[in-house]
RNA sequence: GCGAGAGUGGCGAAACGGCAGACGCGCCGGAUUUAGGAUCCGGUGCCCGUGACGGGCGUGGGGGUUCGACUCCCCCCUCUCGCACCA
């Protein structure tokens, strides 16, 4: 019998496949076959691969071998997202050169993606920290440097102490650090950044383009993004004459102001204190909110705040009301000073009790007296009329918004205009750490910020470097790095000691895998437009913001700078679950990493990805510790394996002079059907459960004596995709096929024979199921009724009366209605 | 608070508005075998019934639409994830 030992021919066909160069993706512009780019997240090569890249990596593999199998030209690339944090600590910790352990990591990993049998074309590998990488990383940097992109300010950003560098806002998640969990802090700092926010509304409208994308991470991209519309309005302060403008989302209610609220950061707040009397009340809340994260002041009480001592002018009606400062007003947001109208914003009324301020109700819920502000116990945000407002009494909400607006900037007004506020801020890219591309810019007493000229690119990492972090570059540290003579008047100048954020790399790393290797630029454009956008993208959903966004910047950067001819780079997103372990998310600090290798070693990398993917469904988290309860045992797929080269086997000896039963024909053709539609929706569950049903539909049919050669064959093509080794072991040795069976063309099916001959006609009473009926598949709707009705078991319900109703649908279901 | 998603056997899960629980794990019974992390056969949602080719109940809870609802609509509960004083 045809036994199932996979450490005889795993790696044996892991070399033939590397000799036979299969998984290389054509460049010929003759190549008739349709192409198709399969792309996945690459990994940070920080250790070994996990049970988390085996299982996103398995279903990427699926998808491009079953495209291969398709008649595509496939594009499935690897790389590694090499420089940064991730890499640097873990070199740190371990007291090894970060190059050392990066490159060490990759051989590693490297080997591992080939035991897993990953269809990867090796000729194409990107490494992000390669120098011929990271020099055209720092060549589109130069580019939005000329462009206006990439500009350097001095804002308060945040610091992670820990990683003793500055982090982009996306980079905090509720006040910590993304990578290792340390409350960040709050400095102000002169930084790089890119100007995302030019691409805001872009970034929104071009969602359209994005529907294969999961919803979810559709919507986090357009909170994060956060566009409001309203208006900009001009108020005066009154002691100084000052303009100071506030952003509103709800100008219709600017007659119900009754205070004004500063940011404590505003900068008109220390002169302001100072000229009201109110600076020793106004310090401490400065100093306070200075030792506060950007990120993390949910804490802050909305009562909280101090009395200016000046009072500011409402340009719609002339009033003055008094200004406060207040941690509740955010500076990074809007203008950093809002209007109180108490009356209508749950903030400004919790506000407004607290300070002993009046409310002043200007819209009027529609047909309804307003309330009285004394028995108020909230704020009424909801739309209405508008009342007590001058010239707009009597209008009614939604449109008073813009009509407000649009009032505002009238001549006669002019103290405000319609606006747009986004959440979304601008990209800081700088980082003070070692392990990432250097900022091409020269620092030139003369000449300010010089861009190194692209002939002198890439500006290499020194290597002679104390790369522990200290606070500010290691780079800068260096005893003669950073001298340099200004490329334009050729003076002294020091270079930028700064490296970019490692999200820069990972945000065009999809363009170079079309053009590996090109000397010329990035990438040439002709490769790019044949391969992208990419067909299909597979990662794990917490890029659904950072990652996901960066990327489509830069693709949209690339657009308007004429080098790509598309605007969005990925067609269809598919976000793959996690390995979790006992509930828990995998963590070296909890030690619950489970590795993919002694698994292998033990039941065979087939046997892995058929565990992983035949568990539940691509998208949905598994749980290792339930899996491994399962391998008390034998893994269940490893037993079907071995049922499968059993029964291929068998097939194969008795041949094809053995007749195969019709039933089994008719089931392969279904199964064909079944699971190519199931792979094209990511269903690797289903489609494994059908080959299974197969299988056993191929036994039954051996053991009968019959024959089962050819639903063998569709079995064992359908097979390659999840289980590469195997598929290619029965194909060349047991089926003896010169070429791969991954060359092979898909099978097709019949639709006739697909169909169903016979259906099972199910007899409802009163939509209780009485009794089954076998019928033909084409009976005709007369058919099934008095088949139905001649039941005898459906008689003895219906016990002689007369059905008030019969709902037939043939041939799979009558309905008979009694009416009692 | 806002947004997204999910709730089905002992477990992982299936199910164009039409046979709920495919497939697999586990468990029970049997076969085979000098014994293996083996293989094969049968059974396995719950309750009643000696047994059915018998009856009833069953997809988080409550309503609704429909001849018919795991599926569609409304309300509620629970869980997961994301955002969170965004003016």
């Amino acid at each position: 019998m045809r036994r199932y030992q996979p450490q005889d021919f795993e790696t044996k066909w892991q070399g033939v496949w590397q000799e036979e160069d299969l998984y290389r993706a054509s460049d010929d512009p003759d190549d008739p076959r349709p192409t198709y780019y399969s792309l996945d997240m690459f990994p940070y090569p920080s250790g070994d691969l996990h049970m988390g890249h085996a299982e996103a990596f398995s279903g990427g593999d699926v998808i491009a071998r079953f495209h291969w199998m398709r008649g595509f030209n496939v594009l499935h690339p690897i790389g590694w997202d090499a420089f940064g944090l991730n890499a640097e600590n873990a070199a740190i910790k371990r007291g090894v050169d970060p190059k050392e352990w990066t490159y060490a990591n990759i051989e590693q990993q490297a080997a591992s993606f080939k035991r897993m049998g990953m269809s990867f074309d090796w000729t194409r590998v990107v490494r992000t920290c390669d120098p011929e990488y990271y020099r055209w990383t720092q060549w589109l940097f130069l580019r939005l440097f000329e462009k206006g992109l990439a500009y350097r300010k001095n804002a308060p950003v945040n610091w992670c102490p820990k990683d003793m560098t500055v982090l982009a806002n996306e980079q905090v998640i509720a006040g910590a650090c993304e990578r290792c969990g340390t409350l960040v802090e709050r400095r102000d700092l002169t930084q790089w950044f890119f100007r995302v926010t030019d691409y805001a509304e872009r970034l929104l409208d071009d969602m359209d383009e994005l529907v294969e994308w999961p919803e979810r991470v559709i919507t986090m991209q357009r909170h994060w993004i956060g566009r409001s519309e309203g208006a900009e309005v001009e108020f005066t302060v009154e002691e100084t004459g000052d303009r100071v403008t506030v952003f509103t989302t709800r100008p219709d209610t600017l007659w119900g102001v009754t205070f004004f609220v500063f940011a404590v950061e505003h900068p008109m707040v220390p002169d302001l204190a100072s000229m009201g009397g109110s600076w020793a009340d106004v310090e401490p809340l400065l100093d306070k909110v200075r030792h506060t994260p950007l990120t993390s002041r949910e804490a802050a009480d909305t009562r909280e705040g101090v009395p200016l001592g000046v009072h500011v002018v409402n340009p719609v009606n002339g009033e003055r009301v008094p200004a406060f400062v207040a941690p509740y007003v955010l500076m990074e947001y809007g203008t950093g000073a809002v209007m109180g109208v108490p009356a209508h914003d749950q903030r400004d009324f919790e506000f407004a009790r607290a300070h002993g301020l009046p409310i002043r109700v200007v819209i009027a819920p529609s047909g309804a007296e307003p309330p009285d502000p004394d028995q108020m116990e909230a704020a009424d945000p909801h739309e209405g009329v508008m009342i007590r407002s001058g010239p707009f009494d009597g209008t009614p909400s939604p449109e008073s918004i813009g009509r407000v607006a649009d009032w505002l900037a009238e001549p006669e007004q002019g103290y405000g205009r319609p606006a747009v506020t986004f959440r979304l801020h601008d990209w800081l890219i700088s980082r003070q750490r070692y392990w990432g591309p250097p900022i091409p810019i020269v620092h030139c007493p003369a000449c300010g910020e010089v861009p190194v000229p692209d002939e002198e690119l890439p500006v290499r990492l020194p290597e002679d470097v104390d790369f522990q972090p200290g606070g500010e570059s290691p780079l800068a540290r260096h005893p003669s790095w950073k001298f340099v003579a200004c490329p334009r008047c050729g003076g002294e100048a020091q270079r930028d000691t700064d490296t970019l954020d490692t999200f820069v790399d990972s945000s065009w790393y999809f363009f170079r895998y079309c053009s590996p290797g090109y000397e010329d630029g990035p990438f040439r454009r002709e490769d790019v437009d044949r391969w992208m956008p990419a067909e299909q993208y597979i990662g794990g959903v917490e890029h659904a913001i950072l990652h996901l966004m960066y990327c489509r910047f830069f693709t949209k950067v690339l657009y308007d700078m004429g080098m790509v001819g598309f605007t969005e780079p990925m067609l269809r997103l598919m976000n793959q679950g996690q390995v979790i372990y006992g509930g828990a998310s995998m963590s070296k600090t909890k030690g619950n990493i489970v590795e993919p290798l002694p698994f292998i070693e033990r039941w065979g990398s087939d046997v892995m990805r058929l565990m992983i993917l035949f568990a539940n469904p691509f998208g949905d988290d598994i749980d290792w510790a339930l899996i491994q309860e399962d391998m008390s045992h034998r893994p269940g797929v490893s037993s079907w394996m071995s049922r499968v080269f059993a029964a291929v086997g068998d097939a194969v000896e008795r041949g094809s002079g053995a007749a195969q039963p019709e039933s089994l024909v008719r089931l392969m053709h279904r199964t064909v059907k079944g699971v190519t539609r199931d792979l094209e929706r990511f269903r690797f569950n289903v489609a494994i459960s059908k080959l299974m049903v197969l299988t056993n539909e191929i036994r039954a049919a051996l053991d009968a004596g019959g024959g089962a050669l050819a639903a063998s064959r569709a079995l064992v093509q359908m097979l390659a995709p999840f289980a590469p080794f195997a598929a290619e072991e029965l194909w060349r040795v047991d089926f003896a096929e010169p070429t791969s069976v991954h060359v092979s063309r898909w099978p097709s099916f019949d639709p006739a024979l697909a169909a169903e001959d016979t259906a099972t006609l199910v007899v409802q009473v009163d939509g209780k199921v009485r009794d089954r009926l076998e019928v033909a598949a084409d009976a005709s709707e007369e058919d099934c009724r008095s088949a139905a009705l001649g039941s005898p078991k459906v008689r003895a319900f219906l016990n002689g009366s007369e059905p008030a109703r019969v709902i037939v649908r043939p041939p799979r279901l009558v309905n008979i209605v009694t009416g009692s």
